[in-house]
DNA sequence: TTGTAAGCGTTATCAG
DNA sequence: CTGATAACGCTTACAA
């Protein structure tokens, strides 16, 4: 009896099954096995149960290095993501995958940090991977990016955006316009001093940019255009939704409408609102985008847009299976978010102005 | 003279340039150009700084479906999660990704969603990709699925566990010894009337199983066993924590102390108790598991234990890295987490009880 | 140090 | 309907 030694053994374990194998077992030739396997309508039944059986008998499967070798198809897609650690390109990917994977594709998977140099690597090694398909988030790519798509000559969608430069087709939804509708919704309650909190840190994050273009020209259009120091820049996290939110309150205390343009953001903004004892929604009504899980649940729960994160990752799946096959495909689908208006905005209370207040009436 | 055949290979654009095209116009042969990659040390520096001029004008990149069915290798792990939705998991394919990618790998993603058939499912169709490693989650696989691992003779580490069944080797943490810590952590507090929520549905979700064994380990051992009553199960989501809550204080209103085996639950539970009027921790303390981005922004600030996440990932990328080049590895490698006390514990009030009891002593 | 040539396992073509 | 055979693009003995 051996003992498991700490080390893996470095040896190869015995060689692979192949398809000569299966033939010589049921005493056919190879090219019959691999016609069982590729088009088994044009095999004698009989025999094609016998090959079958042994097929089975062996475990035997192909080998698809081989079999990319020799048709040029990897049955591969690859995406790359700014990060994993949002839901809501989690929950693309997850949905992403169980469509590719029902119609016989694997993914690959990368992520570029925002950062575009990344991103390329990235892409460049997933391409020589042979990947039949690409996926990528967002408007903004590098024409370096671009020119290496076009000369791999690989079918590519980018996603959570409407429209994409350079060609590229999209599948997602009007970012700006979302914020837009949210900001009108924000003045139509009666709302005039308003805050943002954009996560745009990040050079490549182009949905909060639109994000954040929707809310100022819904506001230049109702003649109240944001003050620079009413934009407080943030990257993704919790924490600077938080100090946003202070920042913000301290350069413009009268505030009382503030859109972000995360939930994460949001969530933070209202948890600062609460540390200071800022009543939401009834000195300030916050607003966040995504329409995270724990956005219902919050108290009070957040007013925010809703994503269809999983129609995007089927769609996009099913966009590159069509385009692979060499289907006609749509140039590019725009998706429909829905604003859910919950209980953080209300109208802004009417008695909020400078010099001393009295006590407030409503409640 | 063989001229390429009318019916080119379907949908290809403009033949790939192959290492022959390289070879001819650098005037080599194509090993050479093949060495130049993969050994430029053999290769006279001249010689090769030409020959690589040439693989850059002409934008060559090897085919990686040759290399594989050559080598043998496809430098591809793959991973399997239950879910992506979970940050916790995301976290950790995050950190695998991006070490796997420092070493030339390409991570296949595929998930679960807690199925064990599908698990199975997913875990044939990558290894038929000629994977070369496989990364798991949990202590959980049916025989089925390692026989079919051993066969393929393809290394694998199973993740977020201290160890597996099976001879699988494993990184991660000992779930049940952390909630045995915070159990009795809660009671050397002066608990003594606990509740547990536990995300036990799924049948493979081995981590919470073994969390909650560790909670009734510990309070048996204190001589304060859980009845069934004291123990509801959910799945993972903040709404199941709410409802788990409220079913625990309808059975046992006079419950001090919840330890939930997610920081998800945990949430839905804070938040349910918020709205039920109890404060947190004074009349209740509850408690989480894996800190999470938000369990410290919370309101309290969430008592839980800190899961190592990323270092899981990147363990199991290199544990795989050095499983496939033959160099030796370690069986299990089990990584410390860490108790994080925040302020949603404290010790419980001392007046709950019926009877009149003096004021409190301490403090 | 570089070139030649033999496969890696599969599938499509063509002949039987 | 089935069998022999020639690629697919690359790597690596082995030869020069």
């Amino acid at each position: 009896m051996d003992k498991k030694p700490v080390i893996a053994p470095k040896g190869r374990q015995q060689p692979r099954v192949k398809i000569e194998d299966v033939a010589r077992k049921a005493n056919v030739s190879p090219a019959t096995v691999s016609r069982v396997l590729n088009h088994p309508d044009i095999v004698r039944p009989e025999l094609r149960d016998r090959v079958m059986r042994h097929i089975n008998d062996l475990a035997y499967t192909r080998d698809s290095a081989a079999r990319a070798l020799k048709s040029g198809r990897m049955r591969t897609v690859g995406v790359i993501v700014p990060t994993l650690a949002l839901g809501i390109f989690a929950e693309g990917v997850e949905a992403l995958q169980n469509r590719l994977s029902e119609s016989g594709y694997t993914l690959f998977i990368a992520n570029s940090q925002y950062d575009q140099r990344r991103e390329f690597q990235e892409l460049q090694s997933l391409i020589e991977r042979g990947i039949d398909g690409i996926v990528l988030v967002g408007a903004s790519h590098g024409r370096e990016l671009r020119s290496l798509i076009e000369q791999a000559g690989v079918p590519v969608i980018t996603t959570y955006v409407a429209k994409a430069g350079g060609g590229i087709p999209a599948i997602g939804i009007d970012n700006e316009s979302a914020t837009r509708e949210m900001t009108e919704y924000l003045l139509r309650l009666g709302h005039v001093r308003f805050g943002a909190i954009a996560n745009v840190v990040a050079a490549s994050n182009d949905r909060s940019r639109a994000r954040l273009e929707g809310i100022q020209r819904a506001l230049s259009d109702a003649g109240l255009p944001l003050k620079p120091t009413q934009i407080v820049k943030a990257d993704y996290s919790l924490a600077q939704g938080r100090s946003a939110l202070r920042q913000l309150l301290t350069d413009h205390p009268d505030t009382t409408a503030v859109i972000c343009t995360t939930d994460t953001l949001a969530i933070g903004a209202m948890a600062e609102a609460r540390k200071m004892g800022l009543a939401v929604p009834a000195t300030l009504s916050i607003t966040g985008f995504d329409d995270v899980e724990l956005a219902a649940q919050m108290d009070p729960p957040l007013t925010t847009v809703s994503v269809p994160a999983a129609e995007i990752g089927r769609g996009a799946a099913d966009y590159l299976i069509n385009a692979i096959a060499g289907s006609p495909v749509p140039r590019s689908v725009v998706l429909p978010y829905r604003l859910v208006m919950r209980s953080s905005s209300a109208p802004p209370r009417p008695s909020v102005r400078p010099a001393r207040r009295g006590r407030s009436r409503d409640h």
